[in-house]
DNA sequence: TGCACGCTTGCACATTCATGCAAGCATTGT
DNA sequence: ACAATGCTTGCATGAATGTGCAAGCGTGCA
């Protein structure tokens, strides 16, 4: 398992030749998703821990869905989960994924600083 | 368009209610597959273009599908290619992709810093 | 003990997607 | 003009995945 398949707790370096960090493509497939996208965004505009039933709200689909995608979520180590009583409740646990998003940004600008500094109107809205 | 699909150089913002960052998941989409990761790996170590058969042998698919998935990362805005008589290099355009990193791993820090500085076991290795 | 509530899991289905092979297109060289 | 090289595209296929419905499981309450 290198790059094949890696997520935020389980992602090995070294093995990626030219990137100091390896692409965490089992993260990335838990984020390339928009009802996942709608969940997150739903957990962090309420800013507080929420159920699953209100975590529901953000999108049409089944709350079997959205249960299922709360442990996709849950497994790629972006949301964690806590019972009490006969809820279940998701928040957001970001700190692994604001440290490997930022350095996946080091790692990108300095494997190639060339390209990165030749074209700089890119992402630009 | 908001959530649902997006990418480096489309991606709205304030359609998120609580990210100030969309979550572009085209762009993740691009990134969530494990050949797509070794593509860029590979132009990664190479530190410069490379030519479509070169950057197939990082692989051991066919090269249509090479080409094929360099096409998906360009269209994220990952890689740009050029002609070159018969040949196409394709090279990493990271600049974008670095800042959008960044923005979104500020995004997430900012909007819930109790829980990334609650748990900070996360991500490491 | 029985029932209601909240969430998860099993199953079936439709869609998306990665892949390989063959054919096609663009460019260069003879 | 013709052939070779380099890459892309059409088509078919198998696997992965998102989704909904129904059933199941755990918990609290009467």
């Amino acid at each position: 398992m290198n790059v094949q398949a890696c997520n935020l707790d389980n992602c090995p370096e070294g093995e990626n030749e030219g990137l100091r960090e390896p692409i965490a493509v089992e993260l990335f497939k838990a984020l390339a998703d928009p009802s996942r996208a709608a969940i997150l965004s739903s957990l962090a505009s309420a800013g507080r821990p929420l159920r699953v039933t209100e975590v529901g709200t953000c999108c049409p689909q089944d709350l079997s869905v959205v249960s299922r995608h709360l442990t996709i979520l849950r497994e790629a180590g972006v949301v964690e989960s806590e019972r009490r009583g006969r809820e279940v409740w998701y928040r957001l646990e970001t700190g692994g994924l604001v440290r490997y998003l930022r350095n996946l940004a080091d790692a990108f600008e300095s494997c190639c600083p060339a390209a990165s500094s030749e074209e700089g109107n890119h992402g630009e809205k």
